[in-house]
DNA sequence: GCGACTTTGTGAACGTTTGCACGAGCGACC
DNA sequence: GGTCGCTCGTGCAAACGTTCACAAAGTCGC
């Protein structure tokens, strides 16, 4: 069977970049350029280049030496590596203003995501289409979860809720969990869930700010540490 | 001066995952629990034991070894670590689907960030009020960072407006920056600029939902390797 | 005040990730 | 077809992060 899936296990970290080259490389079709070097791409990235080639080298890649990579044939290796060369069918719970921002979200689209359902239980948000789709109560979410075949669930519900909408997810036979919902939940083995707190980052970035700040005030006349983090 | 602020350099890893701590303690706090182990905070947190005592310990915190930790006082340590025991103030530009999503995301006020302005140049927008904020035109972006000290910029444009907004915040003074648009913007060194993409988090999951659907297939019969990842 | 029990704080071992440095392969040009 | 210059792929060492395991330090009951 299938005579090229799944190689060695790629590292995390490896896997969290990933996305953000393909974005990239998409960018650069739009472009025309037909071709990249690591080290432009790591700029672009701004990370290393040896860090690029490393990550690329996982999915078996094959660059040309003193040339570079063929941008199309890299898009086309990061999109099979992540699984986003067959269509994900995914289902939103809540509909208030996460889950409309997130049904109207052109990258998921783009990148072979299709929003199957928008759910919620306020009687006021149904029927209102968001992000063309038509928001219907949660008591139907097993129903198309079960016909539509649906394998990831969103969560963008306020935090009392969010573990009820998990459960039901679940219940309904959906094995991958985004979980927007600013509070832990919890799920079973196997069940893959991960969480997105737009709030976390925003602490993590005035932790950096703060640190700037004191020591700025204290080491007056030291040069400042190199700054400016870029990408997550 | 400042008799117990900024000691040794706690690693990012950790910045990461004190957002989280304190959420679930002030959730702790709510439910009128004074006291908690670190075996208990893991559990909350998903993680191991050790390392929330490694974590906590960086910030010169004192448990009281067979007792735990005081929530309060560690809620306060957090909080004062991450510099979240000042206000912020911060921006949002682009006030469409997600910028409103986040003018009105709760956890923002909650934990000392002010919203001072909502900025859009779509004429539509201007003079809605989301998340009660008035959306205001972005020429006049420059006036409000400089008259209320804002320091932090929020990017929720399209994509092809998001380096332009970053030009202007960093113009205006702005100098950390939270970019949900899926583009890696540029800034000059000594402006800190953190990259949020609501999509890589999908991909990041149907990579893992790839692996685990291609590994059963595969390797019929042989028991699943662990999976329920949790946390980010 | 003492012993049993609990839980912290951290040294040390282990695993993962990063970055350097360099050999190897490819294209271009003479 | 040989040489030169460019860029990939990767072994290796250092940095970083996680986990174990245990001494130290506390509580509690008697």
């Amino acid at each position: 069977m299938s005579p090229h899936r799944s190689r060695r296990r790629i590292p995390d970290a490896t896997v969290a970049r990933l996305p953000i080259y393909l974005q990239l490389l998409n960018e650069q079709l739009e472009n025309e350029v037909a071709n990249i070097s690591s080290d432009e791409l790591a700029n672009l990235a701004a990370v290393n280049a040896a860090k690029v080639r490393k990550d690329l080298s996982y999915m078996g890649s094959y660059g040309t030496r003193g040339v570079g990579y063929d941008v199309e044939y890299l898009v086309y290796q990061i999109r099979r590596e992540l699984g986003l060369d067959h269509e994900w069918r995914i289902v939103i719970v809540g509909a208030g203003n996460l889950g409309q921002a997130l049904s109207g979200y052109g990258g998921f689209p783009d990148r072979g995501y299709t929003i199957e359902g928008v759910f919620d239980i306020d009687e006021s948000k149904l029927d209102h289409v968001v992000g063309g789709v038509r928001v219907r109560h949660l008591d139907d979410l097993a129903q198309v979860v079960a016909q539509k075949d649906v394998s990831i669930g969103v969560i963008a519900t306020p935090a009392g809720a969010a573990q009820d909408a998990a459960n039901r997810l679940i219940k309904s036979g959906v094995t991958s969990i985004l979980n927007f919902a600013p509070v832990v939940v919890s799920a079973p083995l196997g069940i893959t869930v991960r969480r997105v707190d737009l709030s976390v980052e925003l602490q993590i970035l005035s932790y950096h700010e703060q640190r700037r700040l004191t020591a700025a005030s204290q080491l007056r006349a030291v040069p400042a540490e190199s700054s400016s983090h870029a990408s997550a």
